[in-house]
DNA sequence: ACGACATTTCAATAGTTGTTGTAATGTTAA
DNA sequence: TTAACATTACAACAACTATTGAAATGTCGT
């Protein structure tokens, strides 16, 4: 996963509408959907929803297929998988057992971190401009 | 995870400056870094980073905490698990082990899912379609 | 080939988001 | 209490994004 295909992922997911139609063919699995039946549940004029369609199928997030004259649509959860291992890259400096203490309580934080003995800055020295 | 919530955090991650800071902060760590260093590190104007840490804050992908006159910020890796858990919610219609089934190495897919926590399905069989 | 249907493209418009310099706020150290 | 510093708020503008109806494209069944 690169930089900009990550970007235009986060953007596909931003509009209401299409977070909307990739949870509906997540939810639909490997037989998918066509527009029309997308469109139906959504309530949604089709230049609209052929407008999202193809902003999420540029993304990668939607495969297509034609079927006759129909477009069957499918969510991609592969790439979702990509995205966050994309995200979590170099976690904690390479060490990511660190953020598997999630909550961010202080406490945790710095069990975790003594757990592994590394140095956390604790001040603001060193910090140039 | 509520939709207007996931909507926001998606938006966030939308523009590569804020996928520049989230990624850096993941990688600090429970550390996190103070706001002067991310803009130095990154380039920025300090107007301009302001705008945008405090997007990803109102997101909840970055927690704040005043440390003198500095602000230092963390990244929420927790919300990210959460957010995932959205995406995938109901996920081929109650039958995730049809999903986990797709290309792109499952290894891969484990190791990212590992690092934030979340459960991944063993089998591929049951597939329709 | 024809009429009906599914979907996409186009152009216009309304609304949202990002960037900048500059001013304001709040904290520290002397 | 000042001067210096870190950060945030404001206002203006440019750039991008979403929505719509109407027209175009392509496929089907007869």
């Amino acid at each position: 996963m690169k930089r900009p295909a990550a970007i235009v992922i986060f953007a596909s997911l931003s509009s209401g509408i299409r977070l909307d139609v990739y949870r509906m063919l997540v939810k639909a699995g490997p037989g998918g959907m066509v527009a029309g039946e997308v469109a139906a549940k959504l309530g949604l004029p089709p230049a609209n929803l052929s407008f999202h369609l193809k902003a999420m199928t540029q993304a990668r997030l939607l495969d297509v297929e034609q079927e006759g004259r129909f477009q069957r649509y499918r969510a991609d959860l592969a790439l979702m998988a990509d995205l966050v291992g994309y995200l979590t890259e170099e976690c904690c400096g390479g060490h990511p057992e660190v953020c598997a203490a999630l909550p961010s309580s202080r406490r945790n934080r710095k069990a975790a971190l003594d757990r592994i003995g590394t140095e956390v800055p604790q001040s603001n020295e060193g910090i140039s401009r």
